[in-house]
DNA sequence: TTCTATGCAAAAATTTTGCATGTCG
DNA sequence: CGACATGCAAAATTTTTGCATAGAA
């Protein structure tokens, strides 16, 4: 992926919140944005230290929480107390089908859901600066490996 | 709140899944029932050994995933990493509109919506079990705290 | 030069587990 | 009686933090 613009856009948030631009940062979103569209952040670390050594968890941590601000970073989570983080560039909102038996993630997005999101929020005089749907249950392959019939 | 009813429909699961019917498990779905309704498992942990001295933490994380699986309880995500549970009996499902400010949940059902996460899982060929739609913003009170102006 | 970012290791927070003992069926 | 549930404490997992040092503005 090329990164060049999104570090660009990176640069000037992170002036605009007086922070400084390090080496590390910039990578890292280099990084994140390459590796997996979904990842634990375990398996980010595990994976930056022994192919880059470029930063230490702490950082690896303190840079996802900008990266989350900035927002191209979003979590997502699944059963078992697992939080797994999305990589997003800001145009491609969409939302999640989560097989809970091969833990596959389908993507989807849904302008009608969009639109009735944003009447709710109205009636209830709601701002709201983002969402998160995610359905539960057996995607197509995982039905035919458990024998479950269609209806 | 009546649990009666619920009790026994748990007795019946418990049966059905050849687990034993304990004091602990029942009561635990008794004090949950009539606990908050949003709930962190630390801060009920707490509440149980406080007054009831119950159950153990160990125990009382194991119960709460029976009451997952029984169904009563789901788990729907807050930011800073905290899990906040639901105690949900079955028929009275629900969406999530959470302040970012103050924390405070605001639920509502839109049938549409639900009507239209169906049609999307039927063009995957996905067969949901559950779902969660969590919407961020700001309240309408947090809204006039921070003078933000309505469109 | 000044202030913030980083690395490290320790601490905190959250959840799970092994094992001895108690309880249910 | 046999199998499973429980309590305890220890371990595992995940995330945060204090502080000394390095690096950016």
């Amino acid at each position: 992926m090329d990164t060049k613009r999104l570090k660009e856009e990176f640069v000037d948030f992170l002036k605009k919140h007086h922070q400084k631009i390090t080496k590390s940062r910039l990578e890292l979103l280099d990084i994140i944005a390459n590796y997996k569209k979904h990842f634990e952040i375990e398996e980010l670390v595990t994976y930056i230290q022994r192919t880059k050594k470029l930063a230490s968890r702490a950082t690896i941590y303190r840079t996802i929480k900008l990266l989350m601000d900035f927002g191209v970073i979003k979590e997502i989570i699944k059963q078992n107390n697992k939080t797994i983080y999305e990589f997003c560039p800001s145009e491609s909102h969409h939302d999640h089908l989560i097989c809970t038996s091969c833990n596959k993630i389908i993507e989807f997005l849904n302008e009608d859901i969009e639109k009735l999101q944003e009447e709710i929020c109205k009636s209830h005089k709601f701002l709201p600066t983002h969402h998160r749907l995610e359905i539960f249950g057996l995607c197509k392959e995982c039905q035919k490996k458990l024998h479950i019939k269609e209806k």
